[in-house]
DNA sequence: CAGACCATGTAAAACGTTACATGATTCG
DNA sequence: CGAATCATGTAACGTTTTACATGGTCTG
């Protein structure tokens, strides 16, 4: 039930629409929490029933019209709540490494090409996380949250790129014995 | 819908029960899937009305039967077509991120004492992968999938366990300014 | 002028968690 | 002798994903 303190959460950088919020999710929130565009739309209004956020209704001419959500003081208080309540363990969904584990199996030409495109994917997030922790710098107060877990972030995406360039240089030289390793074959896991 | 391929994955390191299958779960596969004990006995269920597992009874005495599954050639080649299909980006849910993202209005202490215990679970898990690892040493075939997605979860809690105490660290030195940085702040979340 | 962006919503289907139910054996 | 382990199942409930629906403006 911690989608609802999420959104919470992301209304504490301001004001926001659930499309704003949405956004604001895949850009600052996707690495820990993921969700949908509709999970935030049917959340806000479980939240504004229970005035936990307001809504206002702004009028637009040209494009639809439009509500814009502000966290109120008893919507601080069941973050505040939420935050000293213990936390279960997080869990991962990931099916690329589901394919990984029945490598036995599976076409391994086909695998390494999709570790690759993984590794590649990962590497453009941790650029664009790394452009926007430039930007927070030296953070205080209101910031220090989300900087921390920006970090993290940054630290999941490294990995990530780099197992799965380890991974698919592991996959080939099993295909190709004979060949010296390649520079990415020796990179170790540490 | 991969619950299913994750079952069908772990059946190849061989035939097991329900039960079976739950415990392999946590020790290799919870590190990219999670599941519980409900969802596997309900997963075994339909794949043995499809045929891609086949499940014998077993009499026991003193103890309740119990059914053994084995993956079928059917189930193989339904998980050589699922590694080769794309697969979605992997999702990640953590309380305890939301907790620290809403860090301006948390009680930091009770959010610090969390991420250390958190470290401390983290850091057991770490070892525990580690010591499977030594056992896997050189894998080849049939093993090599499993080790590949061991070094992650290694690579995943090593992350997890430095993220939590760079965090905690962070928080405090917010709240002591004064004080000159310890060891653990000091530590670069490179 | 096609496609992306803004902006929200309903409803069904799929997936995941929790509660409840049972009962002998082995370990400390 | 209490707790953990073995072994599976049904049912209710909660969460997430997908499909469908709408329509103007701005960008290339």
């Amino acid at each position: 039930m911690a989608l609802r303190h999420a959104v919470l959460a992301t209304l504490l950088d301001g004001e926001a629409t659930g499309y704003e919020l949405a956004k604001r999710f895949d850009t600052s929130v996707a690495n820990f929490w993921h969700a949908l565009p509709q999970q935030i739309y049917t959340e806000l209004r479980g939240l504004e029933e229970q005035r936990l956020v307001r809504g206002r209704a702004v009028r637009q001419r040209g494009r639809p019209d439009k509500r814009v959500f502000t966290i109120t003081e008893t919507g601080r208080a069941a973050l505040r709540e939420f935050a000293a309540a213990p936390s279960k363990p997080g869990a991962l969904k990931e099916d690329l490494a589901v394919k990984v584990y029945a490598a036995a199996v599976a076409d391994p030409e086909a695998l390494i090409a999709e570790l690759h495109a993984r590794a590649t994917q990962a590497t453009a997030k941790l650029e664009r996380y790394q452009r926007q922790a430039e930007a927070l710098a030296e953070p205080d107060g209101a910031d220090l949250g989300p900087s921390l877990t920006l970090a993290r972030g940054i630290a999941y995406e490294r990995e990530n790129a780099n197992w799965c360039n380890w991974a698919a240089g592991r996959l080939r030289a099993v295909r190709h014995p004979a060949a010296r390793p390649s520079a990415t074959d020796k990179a170790r896991q540490p």
